[in-house]
DNA sequence: TGCAAATATATGTACATACATTTAATGTTG
DNA sequence: CAACATTAAATGTATGTACATATATTTGCA
């Protein structure tokens, strides 16, 4: 298949400039990637922040996180872990318990029900990893420019 | 201000490989130039979603605009594009009327207040328009690697 | 013509986001 | 130590997303 530029996609031909095209572009790929993952999780019966926030927990693992702690490490800040934990304790992936040493705080540990999970997905998931059409060098660009939009 | 790498933005410093590091790049990158956007339109009433449809029915006025081809038109073509304009009808943005030729599809109209709130956004907006850290060069480069990822 | 398939939009439900507010526990300070 | 501020998490409400289903209209064809 061939490239299809942003252009064609979104069926918009002009651009103001190159840099309203990238922000556009930018905004429609993340868009793009997110729903391919998003289609590779639902056999899981997982969504993709559910499947974010479980991945911190086993980096965390034994130990436990708060949901402070998984705000400051999930991709976007503001999403409100706090109901996202509802739904992994729904279904048994994560437990929580009330911190003893600071009663305001809850001690999130994932289970081994989850543990397991993340094994069974990690094989799956690694399959789409999305960028795979890039070359390396091509990669390193990407990264470079992205830290500096964020500047 | 030093630029940010997305190691330290999210506190995770080891990544698999340079894919794995620019596709957390990209989803991460691409939400903070949407909260960016989302902040900047909030003093406005409006959302990031009813912005993109006022703005395809500007592009068509004085035509109307259906349901399908706000979606064919739209960054994220799944999303409900009937209940955003539900939004927009409720804020006298956009009027609704029985398409005559084909009573199945329905005429969407850009409003005279509508319109007026596009101009005042217009001067507010461009001031926010992300990429502007990034050379003429980098932005092109940008473009080219978004393209090639949605192979 | 009549009836099934296709089309255009709307609606139902579950989940997530964004922002404000609430509740409870802990710190601080006069 | 009591009053007040701060902190951690949960909750309320509006919006949007994702997917399935429903409703109405039009099209196609036997």
């Amino acid at each position: 298949m061939q490239t299809m530029r942003i252009e064609d996609e979104i069926k918009q031909p002009v651009f103001k400039d190159e840099y309203q095209k990238g922000l556009i572009n930018l905004v429609y790929t993340a868009g793009w990637l997110q729903q391919q993952q998003a289609a590779a999780f639902r056999e899981f019966d997982i969504t993709l922040p559910q499947f974010n926030i479980l991945r911190i927990l086993r980096g965390q693992h034994p130990k436990p996180a708060t949901v402070n702690l998984l705000i400051e490490r999930m991709l976007d800040k503001t999403s409100n872990a706090s109901r996202i934990v509802d739904k992994l304790e729904a279904k048994s992936f994560v437990t929580r318990t009330v911190c003893p040493s600071n009663r305001r705080a809850v001690d999130i540990r994932i289970t081994d029900s989850g543990l397991e999970l993340l094994q069974r997905m990690d094989a799956s998931v690694d399959l789409h990893h999305g960028l795979k059409t890039l070359t390396l060098e091509e990669a390193q660009q990407l990264n470079t420019i992205l830290d500096k939009i964020r500047d």
